[in-house]
DNA sequence: TTAAACTTTCAAAAATAATTGAAAGTTTTT
DNA sequence: AAAAACTTTCAATTATTTTTGAAAGTTTAA
């Protein structure tokens, strides 16, 4: 395979595979090329290359950013803003876990606290209820305790020593 | 707060939950109704809590079957088929563990090798290009091998272990 | 075997999400 | 301080996804 056929395909793979994770694929697909990319890239480059308009790289580019795994950077003696992306994989995969957490574990688990203090009605129905939520309220917080801790390990000694202890 | 509202509070988040990872919100719906049904359910129950079309009902039980968390349950005498989900946490995240994995892991897999093997070109865009998607084949090969070991442990044993030694 | 009870399918419609592009906003240069 | 170089915003458009509902399909009961 040609490296520009190469580089088209990893692109557009993440992209899909972006859109499966809730994350739009532009988006995914600027992650991708940011990524695989040496230096540097521009948003007119970026508009070239995934044939987007301004405004859609502009907005994209910005939610990578509030990710926090795409960084602006300047080159000297240049005018416009370039962009990198963070390339150290457990870094990314960090950054994506707290932030996946804050947006969408914490939340939940706050819903399903109020949710399982449900009062007052002694049916089967509503004991059952309590009984479901409460549990799934152990189970979720339980699973955002570990990822929590499993991605502090930046250097990823836990997931080898797992592997090892598993295999 | 009242369990009507408590039941309806959680169907709600639970839904818009799914659709942030690629799940459809009527499914997530109904998977979240289900668990917290004492009883099987049959499809009018489903179509008039959550106030859609057969048609929508169908298609979407038959995605969580697919998924294999959701099941069919008769109920004797009864000629309609009802529905239950599966309650066991542990056994619901294995499930939703081995199925992403094959949809989606296991492909990004086969494309990162392919693009990883790219030859002949020995421009720097190049070279880091490939160094670049092994390191990610890497990453991700290893994170879904740690999955699919915590999620063979149902017992959840490998969690609570973790979370007293990081504690 | 026919009718009744129920489920699935799928083309069309509706709802939702993403994209464009030009105007407004910024920052830098002259 | 004006122009130039660039970025952001957002209303309108376009694309995608979801939903509907009625027809076709299936299974059970009479």
């Amino acid at each position: 395979m040609q490296f520009d056929e190469a580089k088209n395909k990893f692109v557009q793979t993440w992209g899909a595979l972006g859109s499966q994770w809730g994350i739009n694929k532009t988006m995914a697909q600027i992650h991708a090329l940011l990524m695989v990319s040496k230096d540097p890239v521009s948003m007119e480059d970026i508009m070239q290359e995934l044939q987007i308009s301004r405004g859609n790289a502009s907005m994209n580019l910005r939610g990578l950013m509030d990710w926090g795994i795409v960084y602006k950077a300047n080159k000297p003696g240049e005018r416009r803003e370039f962009f990198i992306a963070e390339k150290d994989l457990d870094e990314l995969a960090t950054k994506i876990a707290k932030e996946r957490s804050k947006r969408e574990i914490k939340p939940a688990l706050k819903v399903l606290k109020e949710v399982s203090a449900v009062e007052g009605d002694k049916s089967e129905e509503a004991k059952h209820f309590v009984e479901q939520t409460k549990k799934l309220y152990e189970f979720v917080a339980s699973a955002d305790e570990m990822i929590d801790k499993v991605t502090e390990y930046k250097d990823n000694w836990l997931g080898k020593l797992m592997i090892k202890i598993f295999k």
